[in-house]
DNA sequence: GCGCGGGCTGGACATCTGTCAAGACTTTCT
DNA sequence: AGAAAGTCTTGACAGATGTCCAGCCCGCGC
């Protein structure tokens, strides 16, 4: 078994039909995705996603964590590439708008996860790891912001992690509900805040 | 019609059905609520819930427009009865910590209801006014902790709600799986960003 | 006392869901 | 080539769900 492959078919095939369920997940949200639904997403009959998941939780964890894997690294490379403290700022809010355009969907489905593990125990741990993944990456981008700029920083991590989330949950909302203003204020807000409150 | 009664006995039952679903919903979430389950907390029959309810949808609907009226006005006395601007930071800080521990399966049901908002464009309107609703009363709030403090205020409507929300929302998170430390952070988290941020 | 009508019940319906198993097809190994 | 293992499809199942409806109950006016 551990001899027969450099690559692992079954592994990939799980990605894959993972990846399907993600795409359906982000167009109907959790409650109204079924797994019949998932299987016409991809290129299988649907009775192959109990040969590859034990069971239908099973499935969407899987895709969760694939999404966490994306998701956590969108904003690292902003932080290296920024060489002076406004670049950083900038950078920053411009690219919050930009995922809030091109990626509301896929967030809209982890404010959906977010919410279900609220009631479902059993997608807390996932939920919370991933949760503080993002908290992390929003710290790593805060402490290099104050670095550059020489100052000290005003906010926690918990604090800095709670405006962006806050704010962007905020812009999501209304740019779905049509209002095309959202991604330009979403924009204007994150460097309004990283000049008045972060620093 | 309009002479029949000074109470409406239809409006009167439409409402008490709506509160059963709402205590429903409150424990299970949008997704896993049935009529049937409704009823069931009720002291009816499922059949009923269609002689005063069109739709499903009309039910949340209306469940939920009965829940903006209690969760508004929840805060308001706080401002009235402080006199100074550090006893409106403390009782508004503890407050938001009761709430977290005594409402809190009511709050999630909440942040679900926002996020099926994300994906059913049904709900949206309704929810948008809650959430301007909840916005409005975070203002309040703010406005007058600054006017009490005699200092300028440092945040718009918007980044004043999206902060405590944010916050409101981690500290739930973390209460409901368990972290019995949430609602002391929650609060400590507040007074810091009443002192710190706002101002 | 008796029909009447609003209020409510309980069951029927079509549909959808997660799960599973029997078998067909494909790849791999000997 | 033929067997064995792995992969995938199809159909079936039991249960749940939203919706609808035929009819029961009960208080009211005649």
């Amino acid at each position: 078994m551990a001899f027969t492959r450099p690559v692992d078919k079954f592994g990939e095939r799980r990605s894959q039909l993972a990846e399907s369920a993600l795409q359906t997940l982000s167009e109907l949200g959790y409650a109204r995705t079924s797994l019949r639904e998932i299987a016409q997403n991809s290129e299988f009959s649907h009775g192959v996603l109990h040969y590859y998941f034990s069971d239908k939780v099973d499935l969407i964890i899987e895709g969760v964590r694939q999404y966490k894997a994306v998701c956590v690294t969108r904003y690292d490379e902003i932080v290296v590439r920024s060489g002076t403290a406004r670049s950083l700022r900038n950078g920053f809010a411009a690219a919050l708008a930009t995922t809030l355009v091109d990626d509301g969907t896929m967030h809209r489905l982890w404010y959906d996860l977010r919410s279900q593990a609220l009631f479902e125990p059993t997608l807390r741990a996932d939920v919370l790891e991933i949760d503080a993944n993002l908290e992390r990456m929003i710290w790593r981008i805060v402490t290099r912001y104050a670095e550059l700029a020489g100052r000290p920083l005003r906010v926690s991590s918990p604090v800095a992690y709670a405006l962006f989330d806050g704010l962007f949950q905020q812009a999501l909302l209304h740019h779905l509900a049509g209002d095309e203003t959202a991604a330009g204020r979403l924009k204007r807000q994150a460097r309004q805040v990283m000049d008045e409150q972060l620093l």
